[in-house]
RNA sequence: GGCGGCAUAGCCAAGUGGUAAGGCAGAGGUCUGCAAAACCUUUACCCCCGGUUCGAAUCCGGGUGCCGCCUCCA
């Protein structure tokens, strides 16, 4: 059994074969941090997110590298607005966005680079490519020569002349042709700027993450991935770039994730209909919105709304009421042993249904499916009158594990709180003498202060709502 | 104009040749003092028209509708 991708280079699902064995090279494109994030850009960050844990989880050790664009023209435009300085806004919006990821469940990358700790080896990058024809200056650009990379448009799957005849061609223009793309941009009056041997200047965007991707994973890295809207011009640039250089594959698979619409119209900084994450984790919990990302296949659109949100929330509150009741149930389980074996097969049944449909290009639709027919099987486990620890043990480490894969964790209830736990047992008094009215009474305080009571045959457990 | 994607139940969503996963919502039932949770039952002419095949949601051709990239964008 082996994990399949798709891979956008080749339009093919492909048997995932890493370079090195067992180590994984992936780099995925971060955010220009001159805003909060939209959830639109933390898609990228579940979904690649999850992929990596997957891939520790069947063994791979992965080297995981994400960047911040933290000086660019929109940068510099927010600068002008606000009236603060560029490294301002950056610091500021990047540690938002560490803030946003980590609350929807994202590990930190193991590198984070910034265009602006980089300037050094993006200036020797651009010398390089000079050098080797691949570039030419002009009053202070720098710009890449796109006919001079036989291969250019292998990504994106366009000829240069089907590209050409899209280009914009603007009135001043200093490139040579129209698909031309600045490598280094001359800085204009008052700008942030670094000195090179061009004059005072910027990088432009997609040398960055050529440079920054070798620099921390050399030259041919296993997964290189971002939205959709990145393959081109973005990554498609980011090839010819570093394989002119190198001589190398830059990367052996594309992975590409699928947009996020709102009412089918794709959400953009640009059109104005973003939602932030800053803003929606107050009114939501962020792990239904990771939940949510995760329930539909990473390639294919997300429409978002509220409704459906709210439809992820119950079923995620199933799940998770699933593993409470087990939890709950752990105490009162002996040793019994009688058809263990049975309900521990079935369980490595789910495992392994799981695998499979993760392996087939992170099918996580379909592994959440499977978690929830295992959440049933231990639902109808809990049915039975005599449960053995073993067997609840081992439902509630396949519920940890592979909700860990998805970055899904089950908060563990506050402690028990010594004045619900008073009036539980002062309810349970009454219900024991059948004053039914004080018992629905105590039960209404609770639920007013959110605390919500289940009477099981093994005693009444509490969750706040 | 070039390249690509999507169209499956009220809603969301898997499924790329053998007669439709899963979730949400709804209905009925079991359990419960009543609830909650859970369990059981229940809901699909797979956009249309042709074709290939013993057999198609799945492959081919032709429509229709929606969306994306080709320009900063996750």
């Amino acid at each position: 059994m082996s994990i399949q991708l798709y891979n956008t280079l080749t339009r093919k699902k492909e048997k995932f074969e890493p370079i090195e064995p067992n180590k994984v090279k992936m780099y995925v494109c971060g955010p220009t941090v001159y805003n909060y994030i939209h959830i639109g850009n933390a898609r990228p960050a579940i979904v690649f997110d999850t992929i990596r844990r997957y891939l520790e989880f069947r063994g791979y050790d992965v080297q995981y590298v994400s960047n911040f664009t933290d000086v660019d023209d929109k940068l510099i435009k927010a600068a002008k607005e606000l009236g603060e300085d560029v490294p301002t806004i950056a610091e500021r919006f990047i540690q938002a966005y560490f803030e946003d990821v980590s609350a929807l469940g994202c590990k930190k990358a193991d590198v984070h680079p910034r265009v602006t700790e980089s300037i050094d080896i993006i200036i020797e990058f651009i010398e390089q490519l000079i050098k080797k024809g691949y570039a030419y200056e002009v009053n202070g650009d720098v710009y890449y020569r796109t006919r001079a990379f036989a291969e250019y448009g292998k990504l994106s799957h366009q000829s240069i002349d089907e590209l050409r005849a899209g280009a914009r061609i603007e009135i001043g223009e200093k490139k040579q042709d129209p698909l031309d793309f600045a490598l280094w941009k001359a800085a204009k009056e008052g700008e942030i700027s670094w000195d090179s041997p061009w004059g005072k200047g910027r990088p432009g965007w997609h040398i960055e993450c050529s440079a920054m991707a070798r620099k921390y994973l050399g030259d041919t890295i296993d997964i290189h991935a971002g939205g959709q809207d990145l393959t081109f011009p973005h990554h498609e640039n980011e090839i010819a770039q570093s394989e002119a250089l190198t001589g190398k594959t830059f990367a052996k698979y594309w992975m590409h994730n699928g947009y996020i619409n709102i009412n089918n119209e794709k959400m953009s900084k640009s059109l104005g209909n973003f939602v932030l994450v800053h803003d929606i984790i107050k009114q939501i919990d962020p792990q239904v919105l990771r939940f949510f990302m995760l329930s539909v296949h990473y390639r294919h659109p997300i429409n978002y709304s509220q409704e459906l949100l709210e439809s992820t929330k119950n079923g995620l509150e199933r799940l998770k009421t699933s593993y409470f009741n087990l939890k709950h149930r752990l105490s009162s389980s002996t040793n019994l042993t009688h058809d263990d074996e049975q309900w521990l097969n079935e369980i490595q049944e789910y495992h392994h249904a799981f695998i499979q449909e993760m392996d087939d290009d992170f099918n996580t639709a379909n592994a959440i499916a499977v978690l929830f027919e295992l959440s049933k099987q231990a639902n109808l486990y809990l049915l039975e009158q005599n449960t053995s620890e073993k067997v609840i043990k081992a439902f509630l480490h396949e519920f940890e594990q592979l909700f860990g894969v998805l970055g899904i964790v089950f908060q563990e209830n506050v402690l028990l709180d010594e004045e619900i736990e008073a009036l539980i047992q002062k309810r349970n008094d009454a219900r024991k003498n059948r004053d039914f009215a004080l018992a629905d009474q105590i039960r209404d305080e609770l639920k007013a202060k959110n605390i919500i009571l289940e009477d099981t045959p093994q005693g009444t457990r509490w969750k706040r709502g």
